[in-house]
DNA sequence: TTGAAAGCGGTACCAC
DNA sequence: GTGGTACCGCTTTCAA
């Protein structure tokens, strides 16, 4: 492994003016640093990130934190997002996945005297009130992404759940449905604060609309039997509870696409038609929701993950972001799951 | 933020003291040692790993190599297997993925002389000689995934694509399919090595179970005419294609679920059917795939990459790893998208 | 425009 | 068991 003072030698110059060229900080004489170049590409020479970081302070490492996993369809959404909006600025991104609290909370204690990043994204998280004192306190750039405690971070991008799930609830009324339910994720809402929200906003859509609380219902992940697990009777427990309803209603949030589509598929397995006997909206507008021709809510998570890593680099520069909270809208794309009531 | 000098003052001790004490090296007293770390505690001291890695020569970082897209399903499975394996190890993940060529090559140039790594991870590649020389070459530990030059590297997991395709070919075969065709990616072949890969081992099968080339088609993203662009229109072509072939083709394997998925689509909307009309097979078995009945090969990326991390950290260690070349299975799955030819 | 040298915050070897 | 200290490879004043 070649280092400065390889390449120094081998220029006839010192590693100051080594660095300065590699830099292109424009004061080393033109001819001085084409050779020092020259030089440095027959050593295949690179700067060693940790020598780099440790002298100038600057790490170039920004935290992605979220929770669970990284595969599914959001978070892979944010990784490229990101991704794409850190490439080529020389920062790395680095994915660190919460799979439990303590890692959370390990995270965020040590945070605060953490030298090891220059910047850090998150997502919406359960935050407890130590934390968010100690979130607020943070000297590192710190740029949320669909969080309910926006105000706590330097900046933040969030979806607008609410107009989202008035128009939902508003289609749902046009086509003519007169009792509507929200269907909660599969994983427990308790975590998963998206689910929650649009929980909240579906059931405040649905009072300004009109609908009375005979007409509304709300099934959710944690009124299942703790017994019951993975995704297969989840749904199937979900597909009974709606059949069952005294309310018998007709159209059916789901708070994501996913959800929506293992609802539509645990439907067609006991003999119900989407969109002939229950209509349903989804969420996410994932590639699969085309295919399935489902009505949804369409949200870009790339491009506010891309957005929130500019902010970052705003922010890790030391300027100011021109705008500190940006509200993204989610659209409605009407396909076949939805229908008129009969 | 605190230095170990700070912890070490603070406990009355010295650095190399508060050193092995917090990386429990077990040759410091106890009493010594539980007082250096509530002091750390207490300063919310964390080691920085710039500095540990300047003086270690270790860089505690694995380099994930990978084309395109963080956000597909296939690479947010193996970001999550890699994730998984490497988790609690102290490593950090870091993507690089390689967009253009050009990030490719100035990759791989740099490789060998980059200290700022210390295990790769790759995906199958269309190297050239000249880099798969220079990866001969590489002193830090390399792990291939799905490589399709597995010898260069230090350890690879790799899909036996070969079975797999074999399987799909002898199910279409039982099921009385007498032409059957082979569709490429919505991308470019000839950067998809796993999508040509599969064309030539689908081929393969076709011959040994007794197709002749009358029966036997192909089409591919390359012959598309080039100023086709969108999956939409590309989806499209492929569907006029296939339906207008004077070979008649009934049955297709499809490079991936989503492809696959795409054409069960795309041939819905000018009112041919699947599986009435045609029996189609996908890849991967993607979440999806359950939802849309699709018949398809199960693999998983996920447990893969996990598999590939775990290589990884042997060989990290200076260990030998007891398996250089793991061969994954895929497994028929069959659903409704395939029936008998009628 | 260039060079010398003082760190950056650890690790690890060598003493004691 | 513990302390002293020479690096690790680069950045960044300060001086020339």
């Amino acid at each position: 492994m070649a280092t400065l003072q390889d390449v120094a030698d081998r220029a006839g110059v010192s590693v100051s003016t080594v660095s300065r060229a590699l830099h292109e900080t424009g004061q080393v004489k033109s001819e001085t640093s084409q050779r020092i170049r020259s030089v440095a590409d027959q050593l295949h020479f690179s700067l060693s990130r940790s020598a780099s970081s440790l002298a100038s302070g600057k790490t170039m490492r920004v935290v992605y934190l979220t929770y669970n996993n990284l595969n599914t369809w959001y978070t892979s959404q944010c990784m490229e997002g990101l991704y794409t909006g850190l490439y080529g600025t020389g920062y790395d991104l680095i994915p660190y996945v919460t799979t439990v609290k303590e890692d959370l909370d390990a995270f965020i204690e040590e945070l605060p005297s953490n030298g090891n990043l220059d910047g850090l994204v998150l997502t919406s998280f359960p935050f407890t009130e130590d934390q968010l004192t100690l979130l607020r306190g943070l000297h590192i750039p710190t740029v949320a992404i669909d969080s309910n405690s926006p105000d706590v971070f330097d900046a933040s991008v969030m979806l607008d759940n609410k107009s989202a799930m008035y128009s939902a609830v508003q289609l749902l009324q046009r086509l003519g449905h007169t009792s509507i339910a929200y269907v909660g994720d599969l994983l427990s809402d308790r975590f998963f604060i998206s689910s929650r929200t649009r929980c909240e906003y579906f059931l405040d859509a649905a009072h300004q609309l009109g609908y009375g609380d005979d007409n509304i219902e709300v099934f959710t992940r944690d009124d299942a039997k703790p017994e019951v697990n993975g995704s297969q009777s989840i749904i199937a427990q979900y597909v009974s509870s709606i059949l069952s309803s005294p309310k018998k209603p007709t159209a059916l949030c789901a708070s994501t696409d996913y959800l929506a589509m293992s609802l539509i598929h645990g439907f067609r397995e006991v003999g119900v038609s989407v969109p002939d006997d229950f209509s349903i909206v989804g969420f996410d507008d994932m590639e699969c929701a085309d295919l399935m021709d489902l009505t949804t809510l369409h949200q870009d998570p790339l491009k506010t993950a891309k957005l929130a890593a500019e902010k970052l680099l705003k922010l890790m520069k030391g300027e100011e972001v021109e705008e500190r909270y940006t509200e993204m809208k989610a659209s409605l794309v009407v396909r076949h799951s939805t229908k008129r009531a009969s």
